[in-house]
DNA sequence: AACTATTTTTAGACTTGCCTAAAAATTAAA
DNA sequence: TTTAATTTTTAGGCAAGTCTAAAAATAGTT
């Protein structure tokens, strides 16, 4: 069993884990957890030594197959818990991130099965991120952002790269929600900021919610 | 906001704090908490830093206003959190303790209002114990036991004061759940074991068993 | 290739919650 | 009411997880 620490500093080193092989480097799982990196070589040392983590000094860390399992059921959990909230208790989708990150750490297999089979086995949480099934397969959103369309293209908003609550609630009041269909109307070429169409209204957004949009095209 | 560890503490303190002011002992605590009574005294000296208790030194403690109101709160959520497992993912009601005893612990008071309402402000858990109100407020059963009724006398079962699994387990196994109508048909003088009919079904049972039977007299 | 800047690790210390062993206070008994 | 038994507290220590400050390693620059 592992504690609450543990897993958290798993999801961190898995979240900044890339295809190549390259460790997680101390900084940034200080960063991401809001840490110092003296404290990340302490518990990296603790995980390695528990076989959960590869470790080679001022290498950085990777994931086992072990570590990497612990850390995809939290997340699992997570995400689970996160469409529970919304589709049962009504929540809107920036308020639940706070709630889930300490459900996620709730220890019983039984009841994540049984969780999964009350929700009706969701595949994406209520940000569009996808739920890793039983096994701990879980497979990513093809990354397109709203960014990437061309003028007149269209497409349709599938999931959110950010998760702050200020931009959770700014694009709700746009409509800018999971399944609204878009048409970019067009493009400033200097700031790359965009008028788009959602429905029958227009509106103009930054680069910076843009890039944060994935869609898929149309 | 209070750590794990410390609303168990108040939890184990409000659990044996009776209506006459004697303070709990530490002996009684480090039993409930499974732990020694030197750290009893520890935790005791700073949950009275925080208020929470009143302490003096060799006479035991007991809970200020503020540590009763948290112990009830946690014990509010652990019961809410029975009754979703046991109604909405059809736990059994052997089955539900240990992971109540995690959730209970999740902090938000706006995830305990929408649970509540979400289960329809159930007034009793899965062991017919009571469910605090929002506001603290906490009734007890009246403590008729089976062992108490008298030979002829019918009751309803509406709770339970032992929750091991054994005991659960044994009481399904037999019918005598929640809401079951009883009879006693005989008492024997030499160990108080009952012969009780439950439905069609007689069944007996020691008086150990039978104590632990909380009734209500038809 | 040598110096500088950055990153990472080590060393030592703090807090929380727990322990054991011993001392002190309380309670029970003769 | 003095002694004996029990309960409770104190003292000192340990593991987890954190910190700061300093040392060591790596990376970058000229």
């Amino acid at each position: 069993m592992n504690t609450y620490t543990e897993e958290n500093y798993l999801k961190a080193i898995f979240k900044y884990s890339n295809k190549t092989k390259e460790g997680v480097s101390t900084n940034v799982i200080a960063d991401e957890l809001d840490t110092k990196a003296s404290s990340v070589t302490d518990m990296i040392k603790k995980l390695s030594d528990k076989k959960l983590v590869i470790y080679k000094k001022y290498k950085g860390v990777t994931l086992t197959n072990e570590g990497r399992s612990i850390a995809v059921s939290v997340i699992r959990k997570h995400r689970l818990w996160e469409v529970f909230l919304v589709e049962k208790l009504d929540f809107k989708w920036d308020e639940v991130h706070d709630i889930a990150e300490q459900l996620e750490h709730i220890h019983s297999e039984e009841l994540v099965k049984r969780l999964d089979t009350f929700l009706d086995n969701p595949k994406y949480d209520p940000h569009g991120d996808p739920i890793p099934d039983e096994y701990g397969n879980l497979q990513h959103h093809k990354d397109i952002t709203l960014s990437d369309l061309a003028i007149g293209k269209k497409g349709v908003i599938v999931g959110v790269k950010e998760h702050s609550t200020s931009y959770l609630k700014y694009l709700e009041s746009i409509n800018l929600v999971l399944g609204a269909e878009i048409k970019v109307n067009n493009i400033v070429d200097f700031d790359h900021s965009m008028s788009i169409s959602i429905g029958k209204n227009t509106v103009n957004i930054s680069n910076q919610a843009s890039k944060n949009l994935i869609v898929k095209k149309l």
